[in-house]
DNA sequence: CCTTCATTTCGATATCCATCAAAATGTTTC
DNA sequence: GAAACATTTTGATGGATATCGAAATGAAGG
């Protein structure tokens, strides 16, 4: 879980997270959105891959990340529980993954 | 908000806004929590109040702290709801009492 | 006033982190 | 297999950060 706060600190995996939100997208594309080198890029994939945030695809000649919702959902929403947040995890309705069953 | 993630990264720091949720604590009853030196701990108050996760509230002698739930819900909250997490946004954090007991 | 107690500030240190350029790895194509 | 491309790894650097002990600040009481 300190994983997840740690690799949330840093506002470029943040931005990262939003994007990998609407579509899963390659690295070099992920790349193309901020104003830092490929290499550093990677390092932030790499911190959140160890996080379970994200998880990578290799395809042919590229690598594609997709987002974990379920893992950011759970810490995130988990923490606001453990403050008295109050919250409705409905979540990944509206998600292009296949939702896990839930009840009410 | 990046400053709100940066104080969450600590587990420290974490764990100092548990133990505030369940009650305002002076800054020595909270230094006695934890296994680092007083002089660490005042380090920690002063990233949480500049974030606004905290104020405090000097009372004589000792300074007492006191969580600022409103500002970790709308941190949270917020990133959640920009990752399309479904929250049900309550009342904030005045009328929910946590496990008070009602002993007259 | 001077002492005691609670907390913060100061100075120092060691580690972690974001960053880059360059080199290495792996993949497709010719 | 060599060239071209995408990504990661490596090595290096500057800046944050967590930590401590010691000194400073501030309040209450004798």
């Amino acid at each position: 879980m300190s994983s997840v706060f740690k690799a949330l600190a840093d506002p470029t995996r943040r931005r990262i997270l939003e994007l990998l939100r609407r579509q899963s997208m390659t690295a070099g594309a992920l790349a193309a959105e901020f104003p830092i080198s490929a290499s550093t890029m990677s390092s932030h994939f790499t911190v959140l891959r160890d996080a379970g945030l994200v998880v990578s695809e290799k395809q042919g000649k590229t690598v594609v990340y997709h987002l974990q919702l379920s893992v950011l959902e759970e810490a995130l929403l988990g923490f606001a529980d453990l403050l008295g947040l109050q919250h409705r995890a409905a979540a990944t309705a509206s998600s292009p993954y296949p939702d896990k069953e839930s009840h009410p």
